[in-house]
DNA sequence: GTCTATAGATTGATAGAC
DNA sequence: GTCTATCAATCTATAGAC
């Protein structure tokens, strides 16, 4: 399922290579290589490296955003239409399931999953920002939803609380291929969907429990 | 406070670079320079990057798990005397406090909190298994005493919770100082101690969440 | 122990032929 | 659009004088 193409190659090979060794130890030599084209072509059809790790980040995360905002819509207008508080649990489900949309349809994008837990802490602040800048409109509309839907816990609280969750979300997506303490009686889950069932009401308990 | 030999200078100078912008992007250059001593003097002291990376990390990471092991020995023992379960708050506090040992005795251990955060995601495998070593036995302990708090929890859950909390605790860890997503009406908090006491109730109660 | 000078390797980017 | 060849900058690490 190899992209014909030169660009659309060497979007695939970043995407692995990315997710694999990180960003800052992926030379456009290594990318290049493995799509099997010239060098020269990274900067042909892109211009430079971050401007590559750009493209790689937002070909995934537009539809994937695009898919949260929509179905973060929906829930809050059901919750108005039934004049009643949006569930936390199905909050989370919207932001979180998006991300497993590709895995079904490409086995190519799998390598993505790793490159948002990679992405999310990376030191260089062009690469980080790129990221941030895709997620902050959805982050801000998440926590105003969370407002409604706990009204009782402090704004403050819940601004960290989303925080958590984030963290949370990243790390097991960075390290779900090869967990890292993985005591020899366990096994690597074999699809990230699961972990996100075990995620998912973590995180609601912690979302909803009393702030005294 | 800023230590007197080129050893400590450049412990300390290494530090507050690692935290600000990270391992790899940070170079030896750089060090030296922050340092106030000679570029050769890295490798005269402490061999190659990777070891003075090591160094950096061990001098605090050492004390901090000893006292780590120490208390939730305690907190175990404190159990089977009582014949009770440990409390999962407890143990929660137990892992988090002690990486603030060190903030109200020096200045200059602040910055050691971000890296933490900055290791545990990191991409060099070299760099981050620096980190893993000193956590592993600290990680299986607490699995097991969650264990002994949880019964009724299924061990490949618990496994995944902690996986949970200790992304959440690096996440908040390296962005605190400089939290992303931030909403003009919030301020950061100005300490870090501050920001625990949100997140050990909210781990808390996603640990001690029902599994159906 | 501290310094200068430099080796040796790798990187992102580009000029210019085809 | 694709290629070769190369520039200029960076890095870690080290040899050798003092």
């Amino acid at each position: 399922m190899t992209e014909r193409n030169t660009k659309g190659r060497i979007l695939d090979a970043a995407e692995r290579l990315f997710a694999r060794d990180g960003f800052h130890a992926t030379s456009l030599r290594n990318i290049t290589r493995e799509a099997s084209v010239n060098l020269a072509a990274v900067n042909y059809h892109f211009g430079s490296k971050e401007a590559l790790i750009s493209e790689v980040i937002s070909r995934r995360m537009v539809p994937i955003n695009r898919m949260r905002m929509g179905r973060l819509r929906a829930v809050m207008a059901e919750s108005v239409n039934q004049q009643a508080r949006p569930d936390v649990s199905e909050i989370l489900s919207v932001f979180f399931r998006p991300t497993l949309v590709f895995l079904e349809t490409s086995s190519q994008a799998k390598e993505f999953v790793t490159i948002i837990g990679r992405a999310m802490p990376e030191p260089d602040d062009t690469v980080r920002n790129i990221l941030i800048g895709h997620l902050e409109p959805v982050f801000r509309y998440l926590l105003e939803i969370l407002c409604f839907a706990l009204p009782h816990v402090p704004y403050r609280v819940l601004y960290w609380r989303l925080q958590f969750a984030l963290g949370a979300f990243s790390h097991v997506m960075r390290t779900a291929r090869d967990p890292i303490f993985m005591p020899d009686d366990l096994k690597p889950e074999e699809d990230i969907g699961s972990i996100i069932d075990v995620l998912i009401p973590f995180l609601t308990a912690g979302m909803e429990e009393a702030v005294e």
